[in-house]
DNA sequence: TGCACTTACGCAACAGCGTTGCCAAAGTGG
DNA sequence: CCACTTTGGCAACGCTGTTGCGTAAGTGCA
């Protein structure tokens, strides 16, 4: 492959803020949508013709685009389908070893990288200890070694580039920190590009939370449709993804959960309001009183839902990890509860469940592999 | 024009759910991107060299796709701009007369109809008394009468079709109603296939709240941002744009802004729940305080602000209207205070308003405006 | 085994998009 | 009047997906 194109299947021909599209943006949009859909198919793969099918392009465009990702590597033939009278479908099929991606998730006190492939599953991972607040040097040389080491251990195909997900109001676009809480000195710091100078490596900045809901994204199940992912760990944050996109916000300020206001003069937050989500939310588990956080926890769940109608909600944070059964069952009460009383389209007639509530996939590791997939998804679509 | 692309430069050669793009799909998407500049451009216009740096095209490409609007009708060349040291630049502008939109209000008491010229400004107004709970039967003749009048009332270009702006839940996709409140007999009616048959006429359908919040992000200082509607009247509703985009939801459930609950354990709504925003926001205007009414609409505006990062709130309703500056500065001042107290980017250092409140334009017509919009829409991006 | 039929898929020619190279038109400024 | 700048159209071009058609590779029946 050329290099100049590689792991930029998005925006080819389009830049920024020039929205008009001509003949490189067209191959860019539908084999970014070939390989998604490869992607999305996994193990079974997925016959050209099916590829045309969903995609609605000709027979014979798909050949031709499948053939550019053969020559690429990044797509291989594998086996046939049944016959159904007539010569069998060749299947296609991602070779998801490929290219990687690198996740690197900076919390308060841990750092976490993935080496992900295409699929975005890891193939390696690596933990240690870290200090957020120390600042920028520190943090800076952890993150190199850390990738460094990474890239050695399993070798292999080239490396895309690196996603980074952070605490706290960051701007996306730009790729600048604002005030972590609790470590004002990296307000205005532009980690984006001195990460991207140290690992030789393009990268993407984004939230913590905006990271694991675009690697939750990532499930079939979730494919094209919308959901929150509530994080409940020190704090209370959320990531949206409406219609299969993630939403950031103009600032990248989507997302700040914790500071939604349940109860009108209720007590004081560390942000000054009254009432927040957060601060109701985590006396009650400081107090030992799981039902209770669970409920309010729910209460805010369904106001989000009412008001975005997402398909699902996500739970995940150390909190939720510590007890994740109470956690889920009590939300998804308070949500049973509600689309009961009103008439929210249900499966069956009468007041079953509208809005499922699940764990998120990945545990301990959901931001970081949700990281990795930052830079996964501007190969697909 | 040919006639079977009128009105339809949005989806040239794509099927919905078949996202392949092809020539005829870029060509519509280049066309409608520089109808839309010129839309925004107004009366100053816009010049093909102007139009080629905003959409990233080659000069000659925005020549060619003006020279297909100038066949069509749509645009006009008008004037030249100043020289500076060469050949002057030819200004180009939209002929807003060119093609009619229609827009139909039905509210529960009162059917509005507008007819709006390619800008959305209405050219012709009619304004009637009518029982929503009367049934389909009345209901569709009472529309069809009063866009045939419309029509012959103001003559003219083409129309490409009417839009419908209905209370309630219902599906935008399938153009279907839900239970509308207080008449249930609704429930499950395809109005806009009935009324596409009855008018003749390509018919759009969507919730009050979402066509006047389209109809809003048509002004210059909403392009391409995001912001969100709140609608008070008999009820409370909200329409949300996104990045540009008016956002639905999976099931046109989005907007659902009544029902947020903001207080725990508060006193008991007609929809079962307890401490919803709708029920303590109408109980005060009830009981004639104002304030109170604004602050809690305020509490639950700062909610939606703070989770999806909008960089704007506009109020609207019969309810508002009624004390449009009570309102407005009632939620501002809760907005304020609470950016005030956190660290969201605002333009001076301090504690200035992050997220400015204002009035809807349109007053009583914005709704019926937004509805002509939905038709509007796909010609412009 | 042979033949008719079905289905998949590639080659070659094609239409149409934006791009490029070039030149005429229409101004400014000395 | 002339040199220069800038706009914008014409024509050739490259590349996209599309179309027409031929070939490959199966099934099913006689």
């Amino acid at each position: 492959m050329s290099g100049s194109d590689e792991g930029d299947y998005r925006g080819g021909g389009v830049r920024a803020g020039a929205p008009g599209a001509n003949l490189l943006a067209v191959r860019g949009h539908n084999t970014a949508l070939v390989l998604g859909l490869l992607r999305a198919a996994g193990e079974a793969g997925a016959s050209r013709l099916e590829l045309a099918e969903r995609t609605g392009l000709t027979p014979q465009a798909v050949s031709k685009i499948t053939a550019r990702l053969r020559d690429e590597g990044l797509a291989a033939e594998a086996g046939r389908r049944a016959s159904t009278g007539g010569k069998p479908r060749t299947v296609l099929r991602l070779i998801p070893g490929a290219r990687h991606a690198v996740g690197v998730h900076l919390d308060r006190d841990e750092i976490t990288c993935v080496l992900a492939d295409l699929t975005g599953r890891p193939v390696a991972v690596r933990r240690a200890p870290l200090d957020l607040a120390a600042g920028a040097g520190p943090v800076l040389a952890a993150a190199a070694g850390e990738v460094a080491a990474l890239r050695t251990e399993a070798g292999g195909p080239p490396v895309l580039g690196a996603g980074v997900a952070c605490p706290g109001p960051l701007d996306h676009t730009a790729g600048v920190l604002r005030q972590v809480t609790g470590a004002p000195q990296w307000d205005g710091f532009p980690l984006r590009d001195a990460l991207a100078d140290r690992l030789g490596l393009p990268v993407v900045l984004d939230k913590d939370t905006n990271a694991a809901a675009l690697g939750l994204a990532r499930a079939p199940e979730e494919a094209g449709g919308s959901f929150a992912y509530l994080h409940l760990g020190t704090g209370l944050g959320a990531g949206l993804v409406l219609g299969g996109a993630l939403h950031r916000g103009p600032r990248t300020g989507a997302g700040e959960f914790g500071h939604q206001v349940v109860q009108l003069d209720g007590p004081r937050c560390a942000c000054g309001r009254r009432g927040c989500v957060e601060a109701l939310c985590l006396a009650a588990v400081a107090r030992g009183d799981l039902p209770a956080a669970a409920r309010v926890l729910g209460v805010a769940a369904a106001n989000l839902v009412e008001l975005l109608d997402v398909d699902r909600v996500l739970l995940g944070g150390r909190t939720v990890l510590a007890h994740p059964e109470e956690f889920r069952g009590g939300v998804a009460r308070v949500l049973d509860g509600y689309a009961a009383l009103r008439g929210r389209p249900v499966p069956a007639a009468g007041g079953a469940p509208a809005v499922p509530v699940a764990l998120a996939r990945g545990g301990p590791r959901t931001v970081a592999d949700g990281a990795a997939e930052l830079v996964l998804a501007g190969l697909f679509r």
